[in-house]
DNA sequence: CGAACTGCATTTTTT
DNA sequence: ATGCAGTTCG
């Protein structure tokens, strides 16, 4: 935690003199030295590692628009990659901030977004039509069960989601069917997975259609096999600038690699401690290999924090400092020195809640603002005891993350129908509506289009368009899917002629899919209807439907509009790129934080970049909580504290642990507790009361023969003293080593 | 076709 | 505990 000691005087007069000569633009004025040396080093590849809290954003933007002041490239020839449409908007914003008017024309947005323009251009040269569907998972589910059946393959040792799993983890890689061979984990069923992945590209181009995989694996492809389209997004992209670096998979990073090998003017930013997506694809290894991958890097280091007081970075860098094969920064602020981080033990879930529910209304009291604070959990399901906690309160708050509008059922399959109409060989858009509402078709009606259209390798409707025309069909649904392929033709055709709400109004309308949930009588259906109001209105906001549903498929937009005052509940891996002035951090026990499965899957260190994560989102308080017993799927379990607790550094913490917990099950697990008694700050707390209650130290209370209490053992006898380890003849549970920690005087 | 039953897993999530 | 998906029965 110090601070470079450079005093560069040169340096400095050198800047006010250009200053003064307005030769440096005054916006570099207000950026310290190594943002500024981030911004300036334009040309060559150059990685940003920027910490926590370091003015990352505004690096980038400033830099951006550096490039163009210094009219090194005009806007179309720079791309920025984002991971989040969110992050894509607020580059967007700030650059145009920045240079006082919106910036046109310039390649902006997230990975997939970007991938999709690229492909729809050269659909072609992928087997693709420009206007190809992109797929959500429900769809891709669908296609690999059929797949799966189809093979023969037992679903029940195989499920369809592993399988897409498998798949998704090739393409992460990017890795085409044909490469696979060589990856050895093609064991599973047999080693079919891999046949079920080609099967599975074969379908999804028959179907006209991409997943999010193929947006990035498929520009690749398209690259490798037509290196004159390459070239000329080689020689279009004078400028590079990729955002969270320490996010992307193997298929992004071959994506970057191949457009910037011509000006190899490469940006990328990010932070190696931040890395929390592992599960998802990104590979750590491409921010720590950045040099090896771009010969001649530049590596700057953006180290000076405006976020957090020193406590809670302190506490932050002690605990990532646990990790190995970190790239390493060392965090420094000039901010008044502040709260240290507390650290809450109590007895049980319920009560944290409580504990947490009392703070916040205690600091709203004090005028603290509750968009200002945030509980911040491992798992989704551990906000429903928070939420309980301060609706009893009154506490208004928001949980982020959950379903999304565009994942409900009644908005798929409004969206469903305008997928057909834009894109008729889209099958699964129509089997997904082909009988909702109920049209009385039957399996066997479903089946026969199916064979028959595999059969003849055409989409469904087109295969049964000819179905239609012979007797293979019963008559009853033979008329009903006349009618509706009639339908689905005139609503195509209506849609030269009117615009495409009306257009969306009218298919809801004249399909019987909004009357279906009129007549529905379960409680859902009014808001079901209400939602397709909403996705009517939405439509509004869009040119045409080709564009809507572009947007549907890339922009899954979560944004909670932070106007009224909340307090935010969400999950750590949804914190991230966040700050509040107050963070809560409950549930830092053994097994649920680090989640168990992490450490089992060996991703401890990602577990403890979360936990960084957490800790840095603070601007001045944080409070971190564990309880020793919680409700785990239905039954109690009693839990030990975070191995994290024990990895803060004792100096930056303040501990408040309960009396009497962990009687028994430290004395049988002493390394538990390792740190609390390494620093002598175990103190009691009144049951209930989040602060700390002062308390002499712990050691020097007892001593041989006194009378002491035990919250589950009750009263005894002191017979030895060892450190603090204390050796007791209880009246009633015999005798036993407990910690002292948790024996008060009778 | 829909209701009821059974088994099963249940971290994190964007696009 | 709980919810969801797949299966079975009326």
């Amino acid at each position: 935690m110090s601070k470079p000691v450079h005093g560069d005087i040169i340096a400095d007069l050198f800047y006010k003199f250009r200053m003064h000569d307005s030769l440096a633009p005054a916006y570099l004025d207000t950026l310290n030295e190594s943002q500024r040396q981030a911004v300036e080093a334009v040309d060559g590849p150059v990685l940003v590692l920027a910490g926590a809290g370091t003015g990352k954003t505004r690096v980038l933007t400033t830099r951006l628009a550096h490039i163009l002041m210094q009219g090194k490239a005009s806007p179309w020839e720079m791309l920025a990659v984002t991971f989040t449409n969110k992050a894509a908007r607020e580059m967007q914003d700030r650059v145009g901030l920045l240079l006082g008017r919106p910036m046109e024309g310039w390649w902006v947005g997230t990975f997939h977004a970007l991938g999709a323009r690229i492909l729809r251009r050269h659909a072609e040269g992928v087997g693709l039509k420009p206007n190809f569907t992109i797929l959500d998972t429900d769809d891709q589910l669908r296609v690999i069960k059929q797949l799966i059946e189809l093979n023969g393959i037992d679903d029940k040792a195989c499920p369809a989601r592993v399988v897409l799993g498998v798949i998704q983890r090739w393409k992460d890689r990017g890795l085409m069917p044909d490469k696979v061979g060589d990856a050895a984990e093609t064991d599973m069923a047999d080693g079919k997975i891999s046949d079920v992945y080609r099967q599975y590209q074969e379908r999804l181009t028959l179907l006209n259609a991409a997943d999010f995989g193929d947006l990035l694996l498929l520009c690749v492809e398209l690259f490798r096999r037509q290196p004159e389209v390459l070239k000329k997004y080689q020689q279009k992209f004078r400028y590079i600038l990729v955002d969270e670096y320490q996010d992307t998979n193997v298929a992004q990073y071959l994506w970057l690699r191949l457009l910037a090998q011509t000006h190899k003017n490469i940006c990328c930013v990010g932070d190696d401690d931040q890395s929390i997506y592992s599960w998802r694809g990104a590979e750590v290894g491409n921010i720590l290999r950045f040099e090896a991958d771009f010969p001649g890097a530049k590596v700057v280091r953006l180290e000076r924090n405006y976020r957090s007081t020193p406590h809670i970075l302190a506490a932050a860098s002690g605990l990532i400092a646990h990790n190995e094969g970190r790239l390493g920064k060392t965090l420094w602020t000039d901010l008044n020195e502040g709260d240290k981080v507390t650290i809450s033990g109590v007895w049980d879930g319920g009560e944290e809640a409580r504990g947490v529910g009392d703070e916040i209304e205690a600091k709203h009291g004090k005028g603290h603002a509750l968009n200002n604070m945030a509980v911040l959990v491992r798992a989704g399901f551990q906000t429903r005891e928070f939420e309980e906690r301060l609706i009893t309160l009154g506490v208004p708050y928001r949980v982020i993350g959950g379903a999304r509008f565009y994942e409900r059922l009644e908005i798929r399959d409004a969206i469903a129908y305008l997928r057909v109409i834009a894109q008729p060989d889209d099958d699964l858009a129509f089997e997904r509506i082909v009988n909702v509402p109920k049209r009385g078709l039957g399996d066997v009606t479903l089946q026969t289009i199916h064979v028959y259209a595999r059969a003849e390798r055409l989409p469904l409707i087109a295969a049964l368009r000819r179905l239609l025309e012979t007797d293979e069909i019963k008559p009853r649904p033979r008329t009903t899917l006349r009618a509706l392929l009639a339908d689905f033709d005139r609503w195509r055709s209506l849609a030269a002629e009117i615009t495409h709400v009306d257009l969306a109004r009218q298919v809801l309308d004249e399909s019987g899919y909004t009357e279906m949930w009129k007549m529905n009588k379960s409680p859902e259906a009014p808001g079901r209807l209400d939602n397709l109001k909403e996705l009517v209105t939405a439509l509004e906001d869009f040119d045409n439907l080709g564009g809507f549903l572009e947007h549907v498929s890339l922009v899954m937009d979560n944004e909670a509009n932070a106007s009224d005052d909340k307090v935010t509940l969400m999950t750590l891996h949804g914190a991230k790129g966040l700050e509040f002035d107050t963070i809560f951090l409950p549930g830092w026990e053994e097994g649920l934080f680090p989640h168990q499965r992490a450490v089992d899957e060996g991703g401890l260190e990602e577990e403890r970049r979360l936990a960084y994560v957490g800790l840095t989102r603070a601007r001045k308080h944080a409070h971190i909580s564990f309880a020793a017993n919680r409700r785990v799927y239905g039954n109690w379990q009693a839990a030990i504290p975070s191995r994290f607790i024990d990895e803060l550094p004792g100096e930056n913490v303040e501990r408040a642990v309960e009396r009497g917990l962990y009687g028994g099950g430290l004395a049988e697990n002493p390394s538990a507790f390792r740190g609390g008694r390494a620093h002598g700050r175990v103190k009691s707390l009144n049951r209930n009361a989040w602060a700390a209650a002062p308390v002499a130290s712990v050691n020097a209370e007892f001593s041989s023969g006194q009378r002491v209490f035990h919250q589950k053992f009750g009263y005894g006898a002191v017979l030895a003293i060892d450190g603090d380890k204390l050796e007791i003849a209880f009246e009633k549970a015999g005798t036993k080593k407990v910690m002292a920690g948790f024996v008060s005087e009778a």
